[in-house]
RNA sequence: GGUCUGGUAGUUCAGUUGGUUAGAAUACCUGCCUGUCACGCAGGGGGUCGCGGGUUCGAGUCCCGUCCAGACCGCCA
């Protein structure tokens, strides 16, 4: 046998039990006369000791035992004479009888603690060593735990969890595809999926009724640190539902699982309009955890002979309260060079600052009175000592920038709280955007959102700004400024969905080539359908107030999409390639 | 595709205007130590300063190139 125990719980009640342990040894402490040593597995450290007045080749052989060593070890629980309270087990020991080496270890290239010495590379080259430290061995607990409860709730709800192929066709629109070369067909290739959206559908059409998936997804696209090439969706769809059901479904869901796995009773969530999202926060993903709201100055700033303002098309800005001090001159500068990055793109930055007096000090003094500047500072609500900041150009871009600024000053002013959530659904996304680089509409969602029924009569009038006015029945679940869901209600009539490829610039062909099997299945009694898919992994950080998604994947890729452990991608054999048919071009082969 | 930051001992980092033999902490090894739990004390080993080229009497330090890692922009229906 290789345990009684685990080496998480043991306690006082245990005390003269003899027990069997198995663990990796911590750290040992050598005190010449006895020796200690921290007995680690998943769920705990024990203390073993060994005395060499009790057993002296016993206490030689524990002295030589290196860090990370497995061991079996037989004794006596008994109680402490010096008590540790910081650990759970930190009341009793094990005077250890008999001691195995199951296997040695290298030293480890870096430390097995709470607060590592080792880098990211190391850690992952070396990721089963780090998964030993409790930092990402609780997050992996974690995720566990997320999904069980997640397949508890939605089973309870009647969902019925159905796998999907991950060996599918590729489709150009989107992300890029992960591509498969198929042997059996050669010269033909799979795609993996992006995410199973038209299997899903499929299923509504077979009446499946409520389906949900907790299923890997694959996009080959540049990483960030929340974003992976594979990562892992809670996909659902629901068929004869509204938004407003699929919403309260999937509401009930997030707050069940803040509930059961961080104790935390979320309020109802809150809903805002694109369009209004947009305007007050210059994002379709806004941080509600501090205000520090957009207000528009055009009228108040126009005409005044500032030829910047006079000729913007929007001028919009902040209140940040209470810095009117914390930023001198240089500071300002400073900001103004951060907001003009390319990464962000500013022209420039006004400042307004409210003195005490109630005089104002402005980087635009010569043009705005006194008096002006009073009427700007009242539409913010601004106090004495506030600190306006504001931006001006072409609407769209002017609103990005600025809520760049909004977040990086609601990070310099510390206004985000640990542990704080903030959910918000986002409604009423535009059914279409506007790509410059091919020259057309593509499907902000996906092809197959349904637009709200007030704008189906007006998609083929066929004008740029009808089109861009055009809105669909399309939701994202965002919580501290990070999309962890998004969903819409989806076409379910093949008529519509013409029209909507007729938008999207398909052709007949085209659009029969691609989804042909999902319109085919449409005219078979499609009932009206819905879903909604959340990120995972994100879900999983966010809740743990984490920005990187990684710690919270087993085995994560690298910047470049490289497993640093397993070494991949890597090159194949040309006995592959000849099975495949497929040639590497002359400079890759080289 | 682009911007920025970094690469020095096993590890995390410091290294000033270019100037003797490149340091610290920690880890590791040896010895001492009977109540430690960040054990303590004494001693020791450990470096192609990412790689290549250049400037210079002299380069970890300056310049050019390149590789690697991270963050971000583009991209991610």
């Amino acid at each position: 046998m290789y345990r009684t125990h685990n080496c998480g719980e043991l306690r006082l009640s245990h005390v003269g039990e003899e027990v069997t342990l198995s663990g990796w040894l911590q750290k040992s402490r050598d005190l010449g006369g006895m020796t200690f040593i921290d007995l680690r597995d998943r769920y705990g450290i024990t203390q073993l000791v060994f005395n060499m007045d009790d057993n002296a080749d016993l206490c030689e052989e524990a002295r030589k035992l290196g860090r990370e060593f497995v061991l079996r070890i037989n004794g006596i629980v008994r109680e402490r004479s010096n008590k540790n309270l910081n650990r759970p087990t930190g009341e009793i020991e094990i005077e250890v009888k008999k001691l195995e080496v199951l296997n040695p270890s290298k030293l480890p290239p870096f430390m097995i603690e709470d607060e590592t010495d080792g880098g990211d590379d190391l850690r992952m080259k070396y990721r089963y060593l780090d998964i030993r430290r409790n930092p990402v061995k609780e997050n992996l607990i974690f995720r566990s735990k997320l999904a069980t409860e997640t397949r508890k709730y939605l089973t309870d709800q009647q969902f019925v969890e159905v796998e999907t192929p991950v060996l599918i066709k590729s489709t150009p629109e989107g992300a890029r595809d992960f591509v498969v070369p198929s042997r059996m067909n050669r010269g033909q290739f799979y795609a993996l999926p992006q995410s199973p959206q038209t299997f899903k559908q499929i299923l509504m059409v077979a009446g499946m009724d409520r389906y949900f998936q907790i299923v890997k997804c694959f996009r080959d696209e540049d990483l960030r640190a929340d974003r992976q090439p594979e990562f892992t969706q809670i996909d659902c769809e629901m068929a004869f539902v509204t938004q407003e059901d699929v919403l309260n479904t999937f509401e009930g869901l997030t707050r069940y699982l803040f509930k059961v796995t961080k104790g935390i009773e979320l309020p109802p969530f809150p809903r805002m309009a694109y369009d209004e999202a947009m305007r007050r926060y210059g994002s379709d993903k806004p941080d509600l955890r501090f205000g520090m709201e957009f207000e528009e100055l055009n009228e108040l700033s126009k005409g005044k002979g500032f030829p910047v303002f006079d000729n913007a098309e929007l001028v919009v800005g902040i209140c940040a309260e209470g810095q009117a001090n914390a930023f001198s001159n240089k500071d300002i500068k400073k900001l103004t060079e951060w907001m003009q990055r390319p990464q962000i793109g500013a022209k420039g930055l006004v400042y307004v600052k409210v003195n005490a007096d109630g005089t104002f000090k402005s980087s635009v003094g010569k043009f705005y009175s006194d008096e002006d500047l009073k009427a700007w500072a009242e539409k913010f609500n601004a106090k004495e000592g506030d600190l306006l900041l504001i931006l001006s150009g072409e609407a769209e871009k002017t609103r990005k920038q600025l809520n760049e600024l909004r977040l990086e000053m609601g990070r310099r002013m510390n206004l985000i709280k640990e542990g704080d959530f903030k959910p918000l659904w986002v409604l009423d996304f535009p059914l279409l955007e506007w790509d410059e680089e091919t020259a057309r509409f593509h499907a902000m969602h996906h092809p197959f959102t349904s637009p709200k029924k007030e704008d189906v009569g007006r998609m083929l009038d066929g004008d740029h700004e009808t089109m861009k006015s055009l809105r669909a029945d399309a939701y994202d679940l965002v919580i501290n400024g990070s999309e962890i869901g998004g969903g819409s209600i989806r076409i379910h009539d093949r008529e519509l969905q013409s029209k909507n490829f007729d938008l999207l610039g398909f052709t007949k062909e085209e659009a029969e080539a691609q989804f042909g099997f999902l319109l085919g299945a449409f005219e078979y009694g499609a009932p009206p359908h819905g879903g909604i898919a959340f990120g995972f992994d994100r879900l999983c950080s966010i809740m743990n107030g984490q920005s990187s998604i990684r710690d919270f994947i087993a085995f994560p890729k690298n910047n470049q999409g490289r497993d640093m452990m397993i070494d991949a991608p890597s090159a194949i054999h040309q006995e592959q390639f000849d099975e495949l048919g497929i040639e590497l071009t002359k400079e890759l082969a080289e």
